[in-house]
DNA sequence: TATATAGTGTTTTTT
DNA sequence: ACACTATATA
């Protein structure tokens, strides 16, 4: 394209922005204020117009969806070209790199990557080796921990130095362990993949001069949930040429929990003195009346760079909240109104966006959509890619690619079942570590290891399949058939066929979807080989595999819309404890208060029309029933700019009685009753009229009970008994009854019903 | 050795 | 509520 069409379309900011092509270049992009455009737009230019050869571009992107889509509209404006230009993930980049060179840090060039669920089996297995108590070394904590020292870039010997407490000392010397295994089963975990990039640039002169040389215009985006070690890559990759552009808004660095450092963003104009800022603060997104709400949630957080966004988009209709008695009528409520908006006004599912901060809220959403049959995609939970069924067959694939990776080899050593029980399993790791082999290696030699007995011709025959599949591989299969290979040689295939439920139908049907993309990647891939096709499974995030345009609704965690927008949006959940999480508000401190605070604001501006936020009064958490407040954020926003359902004198009347029904029950004079279905006059209710269950933000616990600790009650199934003890929690009473006949019971006073007789 | 059952702990967010 | 682990039992 010799003409610049594509700069006409932009405000003069944005048109900076793509202009200015040399030396390093801050851009604040407010959300919705068209950074992706500059971003294809500043690459377009810069190959275009200043003849930048494509190669010479690196682009990195947060997720493999947006360098997708950052691909694609390249491409539409410059040509086939754009193939040329490197747009990838930090990871992908990053691997890449390392299939490259990681020979010269002592890895293999065919090394495999580990998901947080393998580096978990790992750790499991230091802390058995070490003896340590599982009760105080989590795996879990464990693994955090030496995350977080990976994003700091500490290795375990800096670590057993700045330790002062004992399990301190000992997390390093799992860390040291780790690192050791890792190596000896030639895999990288996520923060490797990172981490051992740099230590390569920094070693290796050469190498990093290379890829200085390589790419001399650099893109970041989301620049706000870079980390340290992501921090480092870009200063080595970009010290020569200096040409240097980031995009970022700091107030949506949501990833602090990951290792993000606001820092990176906040202080770029230190690191890079001279550096151009520009801002983009226009809103192409949100209607004013979201916007306006957003940037008054926004604006109680503090150490901000100073910014406005404003937009030019029609005033909107207002931002509603909704509150409902519990979590099943929050969501009957969402789902609801996405039915009769798709049927009453025409609205299409993919325009609805259901949003909530943690996963397992997406269950009560999923249920109504089955019941009220309305389309949708639930984006994250279980990725596909950690389903059992799914890592039994990687791990087949990576013992065929990579014998040296003990932990695939131990996982399907005996799946589908073989009898190859744990006894010998443990014989033969002990085996290994013994002298120094990997698994695989003592597996060809069981004959050598002493009292394996009648499981040792199951190993051979274990052995002597994978050679048979190894073989192939080599000579002839492509990833696709070689997987029917091992779905049927193994008898993988044959069990779950036996089995015959509905859950190993599914999983059957999940590995023809394995198979499927792997067809999908041989198609597609340049240099289509096993070690690149486990390297592209193991990158996948959860929202690459959304699509655009397909119809239906999207239930994700507010992480997860980032970069998204929707029509429609519900924020729900909006409750304290849930939103912001008892886990941030937990330690009380600021800073963790303003990254949830900052997710809001993430969810809020990915609406372009309608935002909803609503919330319930008690819902279920881990099998107990609690009681929830209204969020903080809820507030922030003025009243006068908040629908709150209050307003008309209809709804006075509703809540007016409602409060009072409310109340009577609280003081006691129904305590049976609290959080009951009530009666069904109050059903049908609800059923008209859908803020009957909405009430004040006020708390809902029982002043007092009418029965007290040595009292005889009644319980409706338990029968009578005596009340041993109550407990006075912070959201209900917690009333233990030994029960004549149904023995001793702890229950809710709101639930138990119980009669004093 | 494999499976059934009871007991235990657990969850924020993700590449 | 659910998943995972330890223990008992066939």
């Amino acid at each position: 394209m010799n003409n610049m069409d594509y700069l006409k379309e932009l405000n003069p900011q944005q048109k900076k922005a793509v202009e200015h092509t040399e030396g390093p270049l801050l851009i604040l992009a407010g959300a919705g204020s068209g950074k992706t455009k500059v971003l294809t737009c500043r690459i377009a230019f810069l190959i275009d117009e200043i003849g930048v050869p494509p190669w010479q571009i690196l682009a990195i992107t947060f997720t493999n969806k947006a360098a997708g889509e950052m691909r694609e509209r390249v491409d539409r404006a410059v040509g086939p070209r754009a193939g040329q230009v490197w747009v990838a993930t930090f990871h992908a980049t990053c691997c890449r790199i390392l299939r490259q060179h990681i020979d010269r840090l002592g890895y293999d060039r065919s090394f495999t990557i580990y998901d947080t669920d393998d580096s978990r089996q790992v750790i499991k297995e230091i802390i058995r080796q070490l003896g340590l108590d599982p009760k105080v070394y989590k795996e879990r904590g464990i693994l955090a921990r030496i995350s977080s020292a990976k994003n700091h870039m500490t290795d375990p010997e800096q670590m057993e130095k700045e330790a002062f407490r004992w399990e301190e000392k000992k997390t390093a010397e799992v860390y040291a362990l780790y690192q050791k295994k890792l190596k000896q089963n030639n895999a990288l975990d996520f923060d490797d993949l990172l981490l051992k990039t740099v230590e390569l640039f920094r070693q290796d002169a050469e190498v990093l001069s290379s890829y200085q040389e390589r790419f001399r215009y650099i893109m970041i985006d989301e620049y706000q949930d870079t980390n340290s070690v992501q921090f480092a890559f870009v200063q080595l990759l970009a010290s020569r040429y200096r040409n240097l552009c980031v995009v970022g808004d700091d107030d949506q660095s949501i990833y602090k929990f990951r290792g993000a450092n606001i820092e990176n963003i906040l202080s770029f104009e230190k690191e890079y003195p001279g550096c151009a800022v520009i801002r983009l603060e226009q809103n192409y997104r949100s209607s004013k009346k979201i916007l306006q709400a957003a940037n008054e949630v926004i604006a109680h957080n503090t150490g901000r760079k100073s910014k406005t966004l404003w937009t030019e988009n029609e005033e909107g209709v207002p931002v509603r909240f909704r509150q409902f008695a519990t979590g099943a009528d929050e969501a009957e409520f969402v789902i609801g109104e996405i039915g009769e908006l798709s049927r009453t006004q025409g609205k299409s599912f993919r325009d609805f966006a259901v949003l909530y901060r943690t996963n397992a809220q997406s269950r009560l959403f999923e249920e109504k959509c089955v019941s009220a049959d309305i389309p949708y995609q639930i984006v994250g939970g279980v990725n596909f890619y950690s389903r059992k069924e799914i890592k039994d067959m990687l791990a087949y694939l990576k013992t065929i690619d990579n014998g040296a990776d003990d932990l695939a080899v131990t996982r399907i050593l005996n799946v589908p079942k073989r009898g190859i029980g744990q006894t010998t399993v443990t014989r033969i790791v002990q085996y290994a570590a013994e002298n120094g082999i990997g698994v695989y290696d003592a597996l060809q030699k069981a004959g050598e290891i002493p009292g394996l007995g009648r499981s040792l011709s199951k190993i051979q025959g274990f052995t002597n399949l994978i050679s048979r599949l190894r073989a192939a591989a080599q000579e002839y299969l492509g990833v696709q058939q070689l997987l029917e290979m091992v779905l049927k040689d193994t008898g993988y295939q044959d069990e779950l066929e036996a089995e015959d439920t509905e859950e190993s139908r599914a999983r059957l049907e999940n590995i023809g979807e394995l198979i499927s993309k792997a067809s999908a990647y041989e198609d597609t891939a340049e240099e289509a080989s096993l070690s690149d096709f486990l390297q592209q499974v193991s990158l996948v995030a959860d929202i690459d595999s959304v699509e655009e345009n397909a119809e239906r609704v999207l239930l994700m965690t507010l992480h997860a819309a980032k970069g998204l927008e929707f029509d429609t949006v519900y924020m729900t959940g909006m409750e304290e404890n849930t939103f912001p999480g008892y886990m941030s508000l937990g330690t009380g401190s600021e800073e963790e208060i303003e990254e949830e605070r900052r997710l809001c604001y993430v969810g809020m501006t990915r609406a372009k029309k309608c935002l909803t936020l609503t919330a319930a009064q008690m819902r279920m958490v881990r099998g107990e029933t609690r009681f929830f407040n209204a969020s903080r954020f809820v507030s922030e926003v003025p009243r006068n700019m908040l629908d709150s359902g209050r307003d008309t004198t209809d709804t006075r009347r509703f809540l007016a009685g409602g409060r009072e029904e409310w109340n009577s029950r609280a003081a006691g004079h129904e305590p049976g009753r609290i959080g009951g279905r009530g009666t069904a006059a109050s059903q049908t209710l609800k059923k008209k009229n859908p803020l009957f269950a909405m009430r004040e933000f006020t708390v809902s616990k029982a002043d007092h009970l009418e029965y007290g600790v040595g009292d005889r009650v009644r319980h409706v199934k338990f029968g009578s008994g005596v009340v041993t003890e109550i407990k006075n929690g912070t959201r209900d009473y917690e009333v233990t009854v030994a029960f004549d006949k149904a023995g001793v019971k702890r229950m809710f006073a709101s639930f138990a019903k119980l009669k004093k007789e």
